[in-house]
DNA sequence: GCAGTTACGCTACGGCTCGTAGCGTAAGAG
DNA sequence: CTCTTACGCTACGAGCCGTAGCGTAACTGC
């Protein structure tokens, strides 16, 4: 904290006047760097736009102080409720409406069908933010492999997949078996 | 960690005769954890066997001991090679094993093929892996929101629906459509 | 030009936690 | 009965977060 204020030319003490703690100014950050970075073109087809979307999230995480940053304020996040609200509203909450974008170009597409119950809506929008945010942290954080344009289009290709094939969510435990290999 | 010496009813000098830092006594600590508390019983369909894994590793994830221990650790492997090679040994890779167990169940039932590249499989169970996995820890500490056996029914669904239809990876970028909405 | 408010810089410090040094002591090996 | 091994204990150094207190510059309104 002391570097940071450094390299801002500024005091520490100005520093806590602009926010309460460090977590907060890491979060505020981290956000900053998610909104500049994170977008989703129309590249033609959901799994494109899927695929766009992780390269871009992994190319963040890749960056060693998002990464470090990111999990640190998460880390703490877990006995801090009023931090890991902050970062909801700040992180989270905002990127989510990449999600419902996607979603509704991919319905104007005609890829995925509309869902009438914004309920039900709700939930898959939430399921495939922690899919995609989940596995992609998971590979470049935990895995320790990169993410390349092969990962990404095998990822997008397996949830395309699955939304495509399984998603009404009834009770049954297997409308599985399919075509081509795993 | 005086506490965890008090509580352990030693000295805290002893914990560090044994553990040469507070992060190695975490990862063996939580690795203990995973081992005791994650395994695969035969459910019967591969869409049940990855139900019942999500809910034992949401159970466990849900335990505000485990999830800041882990969280924690794995914060601080982003600026640490060293602790993050111990982690993926002490519980990333032995974890891994569930995934194989899974789909080698499921390939003698029929609903996965067989694959005979060995290194197309073992990316493909490394994927299989890391959305799982991700997915589960980011819904649980990121979205704060519960794992229920809904959730895991929905995400069970995709996850089944896009290993069987979209795999063999070729570059097409549209082989969807299906019936049940999203 | 002048008082009053606002925001900043700076030093020093308290508190917490990790990790270590040094020494005394109990238990088992031969 | 010695020798080794492992443990307990106190004290301490180091690093970092966050704060107190005070001096100082700039900007406002008149």
């Amino acid at each position: 904290m002391g570097d940071v204020a450094a390299r801002a030319g500024v005091a520490k003490t100005t520093l806590y006047r602009r926010w309460a703690s460090k977590n907060e100014l890491v979060v505020d950050a981290v956000a900053a760097l998610f909104d500049e970075h994170l977008e989703l073109p129309d590249r033609g087809s959901l799994q494109a736009d899927i695929e766009g979307v992780v390269l871009r999230f992994a190319a963040l995480l890749e960056r060693p102080e998002t990464k470090t940053a990111l999990m640190a304020v998460v880390a703490e996040s877990t006995r801090d409720d009023a931090l890991r609200d902050r970062i909801r509203s700040a992180i989270v909450d905002r990127q989510k409406s990449l999600v419902l974008l996607g979603r509704e170009r991919a319905q104007a597409r005609g890829e995925l069908p509309r869902e009438d119950d914004p309920e039900v809506a709700a939930r898959t929008a939430d399921l495939i933010f922690d899919v995609i945010a989940g596995a992609v942290v998971h590979r470049t954080l935990v895995s320790a492999e990169s993410v390349d344009e092969e990962w990404a289009r095998t990822f997008a290709g397996v949830l395309v997949g699955g939304l495509g094939s399984a998603t009404g969510a009834r009770t049954p435990d297997g409308l599985n078996s399919s075509p081509s290999g795993v």
